[in-house]
DNA sequence: GAGATTTGGTCTGAACTCAGACCTATACTG
DNA sequence: CAGTATAGGTCTGAGTTCAGACCAAATCTC
């Protein structure tokens, strides 16, 4: 029997094929949405047959993801007519608390998303300038940017600015149309997000990532792909740098 | 209760958590490593109980999936000391078949291929020119990465040209050492088996898509981010512009 | 206030998945 | 040739997930 002749292939691509159990994998992803500041602070998910018709899992498993969610204290539960489920997940200050010991898996999953990050943000910069340009975003699309960047701007508590800065990123994704990419932004966005809560960040400089965020918006915004792009880059280039000597 | 305040955000984080059944996903992820050369004919697979190892899966679960590869004729098993489970598939031609009717959902799914290999490819030639001219790449990797373009060069029939050229690709996304970046490049490549299996494409231009490979690579070695970058991108945009025509 | 509607809460039986022990076939080793 | 190692083949009981029906609470409409 020959053995397979590209010895590096299998191990890189067969991977994993799910994080075991459908009610964990539906945890992780509503309460990165929740941190993320997808659904802010006193906003509503929403119902639960709807959730569960769209993250494909029936209503039993949902349900149990709730359950956790609730005892979690991100969302509280009313019943009936007008009721649901409201966030009542406070926004966490990052970098608060002290440096937990990180495994060598995780700091090894860290370091890859910065990776991976320089890749996704930048290309979805990219296509999202393209798509302006060649005037396929409508007008409401442009507006949701322009508000994404000035909720940014405009927040003053780090914890805010930390959920505003992920809208935006997401808001950029989601211009591009490219689910595939949403979801990559997603995943990077999230792994960003436990690094800053792990890591004690001494200086984020938010005026720096401020601009930064302003001259990606406006190349995006003038239809210039290549400006975008370059922008995106440096503005992960800068965040990574930060972290990375703060992970070793 | 106030609404989530970013209504296009929630659209495009949630996505459904898993395509249900453990022994479906195996089924994918073996099928498409061997369709795409990561076992070639007369190969041999991993063991069942390393693959549901490293799939994360039980082994009831795997040798679900491997009956089903079985029952569609990709492998034979043969049991005992030495035993296994084999390749039999042969590498398909592409296009040799009329244009399958494509619903609505398939065909934005290329669509959205297109675009995102537009970003993650091209990005993964960008890393692996980066760890090349930081010294990170191994001999060894340098040999596979001449090894996989060899042997698309020197494909002479379409089937077999099809694989290399799969394997050649998913080499490069190897060499960044980014398991997301791998993953990103492997759903690509099985979209577009997937895709040039159902479209019958006229004229392919080996030669032309021989020399933009050679490219990327000889930019690799030279360790020239910008430049591999630049022309995994072209080598992108050409079968791009090929595909979008034919998928319309 | 009566009734309809929307929302979360509960239950059931079938199907899927799991971990792990155990059986069987084949080939290598001494 | 006997023993051992390595492979696939089989079985079991417990936990998870499913689809869908039905119940209960809160609100809206008339």
């Amino acid at each position: 029997m020959t053995e397979a002749p590209h010895p590096q292939l299998p191990d890189a691509v067969l991977r994993p094929v799910r994080g075991h159990h459908a009610f964990e994998a539906c945890v992780e992803q509503l309460a990165t949405a929740i941190r993320l500041g997808v659904y802010p602070l006193g906003s509503t998910l929403p119902a639960e047959r709807e959730l569960a018709d769209r993250l494909h899992v029936s209503r039993a498993t949902l349900r149990e993801a709730m359950a956790a969610l609730r005892q979690a204290g991100l969302v509280e539960t009313r019943r009936g007519r007008g009721g649901g489920t409201v966030v009542t997940l406070k926004p966490r200050t990052p970098s608060a608390r002290k440096a937990a010991r990180v495994s060598a898996a995780v700091r090894a999953d860290w370091l890859d998303v910065l990776e991976y990050r320089r890749i996704t943000e930048p290309g979805g910069a990219y296509l999202a300038a393209l798509r302006q340009r060649d005037g396929d975003l409508e007008e409401e699309q442009r507006d949701q940017l322009h508000a994404a960047l000035d909720e940014v701007a405009g927040a003053d508590r780090p914890a805010e600015h930390r959920q505003a800065d992920s809208r935006l990123h997401l808001t950029i994704a989601a211009l591009t149309g490219s689910p595939r990419l949403v979801a990559a932004v997603t995943d990077v966005q999230r792994v960003l997000h436990e690094m800053l809560l792990a890591i004690p960040v001494l200086d984020t400089n938010i005026a720096h990532s401020d601009r930064q965020h302003a001259a990606v918006v406006r190349a995006v915004l003038a239809g210039k792909p290549d400006r975008a792009r370059k922008a995106m880059e440096e503005h992960c280039d800068d965040t990574a740098a930060l972290l990375r000597g703060l992970v070793g």
